[in-house]
DNA sequence: AAATGCATGAAACAACCGTTTGACGGTGAG
DNA sequence: CTCACCGTCAAACGGTTGTTTCATGCATTT
């Protein structure tokens, strides 16, 4: 602890505890959640003082703030780009669904590499962070996600244009329910279904999740009747 | 208040102060969660002593727990108690999807009247008893959901035989995110889509809901291929 | 009328919360 | 070298948490 010969520069010291701290925050967070998680619990973990949290980071709530954006903003900002990407690929043609649902749910995934937390724990930690309460956000996570649902209605609109907006983004949150339920309890899942091939574990359930969700967002147009399914029974359900 | 001219025996007495407290228990918890309210936010509102709530429930846990089980046992009883019906109703042959899901979750909104509570603070406690992380919850409130699941389960398997069990539990319960963010967010969405005929309602969300979920369900099993599949190894879940 | 059982009340409990203070010591600049 | 700065630390802050204690008084029973 006190024998570190090596020289270390303002910017380095700087992020000698906050660091620390960072990181498990994150893991306890994912563990435990945001609520459960007191600032002694951090930081007698990673071995730092409790003034660390406030000398670093402004108080408590401003950590959670930190640790929160540090995954919205970037899952958000791939979101974005896999959305753009696809527009363009299709061009004037629409783009299907599941591909509009792959740009939305696929980045949870494929961000995981980039962080230090272990696979299950990231999932974990979405989970929690994106199923809090929304009046319970802090207001600049909450800003983050608001352009990114504006681009992405716009986009299934186009997509499935013979459903409504409101009935657009009802099934949509359907979905989004659908997603956070996924990631918070995807260790339970997982494990239920436990035996088959070792590993593709969460892209597998992604994959599934798209075509699960795919299908709910057809229901009704015409895309779905094509494959001819007969309207189940009739007048049971009220509209 | 005061004035109760009527007899008591013992038994009205002592559900004199905990009454009270239940009631405010059950407000506070569905409009801030069960970890933001403490016994003091309770008490203090219903006019109880702190000591009332070790008096009666013997801590703040069991209270938790008998909020928890107030709701979620009548609930789990008329889901079980829907899905005899449907299952009779249709005999040898195959209950619609539809109606599956629509005894699984229709219970939440038909056992609304029951209680004292406002509808829309019942629709977000709901939520909220549903959507803590299975880990956490009081253990026989869990235990209240195992019994419920496994004949659900079945339920569906019988409905669309085509699906492997693995298949269809990963389904069932990305349906079940989708109807607890609907319940938690219920003010939320419902507010977003307004402008038309004055009541939405929740009866109308949940018919949405499970027009949605059924073609997830049906995604990939058309019933016109009768061919006999191999199923996936049985034994492969625990339930 | 006296005694018993039970619900209530004010107060105190220890433990924990997030935050603040002020002293200490190593580091880099003048 | 001297001095100012910065990250760290133990300690204490005021406040809130869930729980417990004990006295009080009402209602029912003997």
């Amino acid at each position: 602890m006190k024998i570190r010969t090596e020289v270390k520069t303002r910017r380095t010291r700087r992020t000698d505890a906050r660091q620390r701290v960072l990181e498990a925050a994150e893991e306890l967070f994912a563990k435990h959640g945001f609520d459960a998680v007191s600032i002694r619990d951090i930081t007698s973990r990673c071995g730092a003082n409790v003034a660390a949290i406030n000398y670093h980071f402004g108080g408590r709530d401003k950590l959670v703030e930190e640790v929160m954006l540090r995954y919205v903003e970037p899952i958000n900002q791939e979101r974005l780009l896999r959305l753009e990407s696809a527009l363009q690929k299709w061009g004037a043609k629409a783009v299907p669904v599941e591909e509009l649902l792959d740009a939305f749910v696929r980045p949870l995934v494929t961000r995981v590499k980039k962080s230090e937390l272990s696979e299950r724990l990231f999932y974990k930690l979405c989970g929690r962070v994106f199923s809090e309460h929304i009046d319970t956000l802090p207001q600049p996570v909450e800003l983050q996600f608001a352009p990114v649902l504006q681009r992405f209605y716009d986009a299934f609109q186009s997509s499935v244009p013979e459903l409504s907006r409101e009935e657009l983004v009802w099934r949509f949150h359907f979905m989004v329910g659908g997603m956070l339920y996924l990631m918070s309890h995807q260790d339970l899942l997982q494990r239920m279904s436990r035996g088959d091939s070792g590993e593709p574990s969460m892209e597998a359930s992604i994959s599934r999740f798209i075509r699960y969700s795919a299908a709910g967002f057809r229901e009704g147009t015409r895309a779905s009747i094509v494959e001819e399914q007969p309207m189940s029974p009739q007048g049971f359900f009220n509209f």
